[in-house]
DNA sequence: CGCGGCTTTGATGTTCATCAAGTAAAGTGG
DNA sequence: CCACTTTACTTGATGAACATCAAAGCCGCG
């Protein structure tokens, strides 16, 4: 029977559905395991073998390097749909980088192998994990290259941005990281992003309540990001 | 008749000897071009559409994007062996980004739809293909965060050591970008590059004539980079 | 209740970009 | 081949942007 692992919504099927076999589609869903993770939850650290294919079904989680002791840096945020071992899951043995859940997430894993040897064995199946992969990379190479060349002011107005459009599709939300993980993602101190979002919220761009934000002068902020 | 492409040398070979029959490789072969690039010419523009599978034979090229008249930034540097276009060849019809040749260069390029086809009826070779694409990405994303967290004269002292040893694999070359594009890779203006390459000269630990770079005090220059 | 982590603000100093000016090198047209 | 223009390289002076340091308030949690 088709559809027996519950993966009614799952992303497998729209990535599967023309590629996939009722059988493959059973094989590959009976290795599958779910697992819950509680925000600040580590999911896996670098350096782990990686041994399952991934990809977070809900939830919000972020992918980082240690670097240093009191140090680390954000790479990417992953949000639901997103694969999150795709990044560096066939070009080495161990993880390059770090994950955890930034929000009550909900992870699914399917055994590496089948997955491996799925791709051998269908190859529409193939060209779109890898259309999938592409564009992960992509997306990070891109925002990464987009932060490094703003200042201070255009970083945060783009990571709200980002926070808004991207993540939660809304003006206002709450943000699922601390100022100090904000500081991380977009290369600065955490005093700065501090004094940027009060400085923010002075001029009537934004209004704050802690971990609340809403972004009421949209247009400034796109200006402020497209300016730094 | 195997090999009549004259791509005995070619990547491919390595890439494909496992994974493809004989047919498959004349017919990938059969649609193969080659074409030479002076230092500085223009090998394709962002924006443009992706119509050939690109990989690097001979020379040393830069991956860039635009970001205004008067800048650009270096997203990296592509090696003999190279594939080119690899970074986002799947994932978007257009190119993210410029490519140019820092040396006189040489360029195959295949079919790319023939690849896609290959991709699909050849799960070896996909597979392979993946885990190019991966450590690809991967590598990229490492080197910008590297780069990322280091001060000027660790930027520097890194850049340095990355052409001695990934690029030239020897303590003393021929510069191949000038002292701007140095600047565009690392992310910092060509006056700080030239005054810290200065100050490296007066303190000993290189010597420099125009492009051509002697590392001669390497063991500082890891210090320098690691401490950044 | 008290401890540790997160947040906030101010004061201070460093790092780095910008501006300016000049030299060297490399391409261009007569 | 030489004047001419342009581009690359170099150094110094200045100021702006940003990190660091310090101190205090806040909040959740054992």
């Amino acid at each position: 029977m088709v559809n027996s692992c519950k993966c009614h919504n799952c992303i497998f099927q729209g990535l599967l559905f023309e590629s996939l076999s009722d059988e493959q589609m059973e094989t590959i869903c009976a290795t599958r395991e779910e697992e819950d993770y509680a925000k600040g939850d580590h999911i896996f650290e670098e350096g782990h073998r990686v041994e399952r294919f991934l990809y977070l079904k809900d939830g919000l989680v972020k992918l980082y390097r240690q670097c240093g002791p009191e140090r680390s840096q954000i790479i990417s945020i992953a949000k639901p749909k997103d694969f999150v071992s795709l990044l560096n899951i066939f070009g080495s043995e161990h993880y390059q980088y770090s994950v955890s859940a930034l929000e009550d997430s909900t992870i699914c894993t399917i055994d590496l192998d089948l997955v491996k040897q799925t791709i051998e064995s269908n190859g529409a199946f193939a060209m779109n994990l890898m259309k999938k992969m592409s564009r992960s990379s992509d997306g990070v190479i891109n925002n990464i290259c987009n932060i490094n060349k703003k200042n201070l002011r255009g970083r945060i107005a783009y990571i709200l941005l980002y926070f808004s459009d991207t993540i939660y599709k809304k003006p206002e939300f709450e943000l699922p990281v601390s100022r100090r993980e904000i500081a991380e993602l977009i290369g600065m101190t955490t005093e700065n992003v501090i004094r940027i979002l009060s400085e923010f919220r002075k001029d009537g761009i934004i209004r704050t309540n802690g971990k609340l934000i809403g972004l009421q002068r949209q247009d400034l902020l796109k200006k402020i990001a497209d300016a730094g």
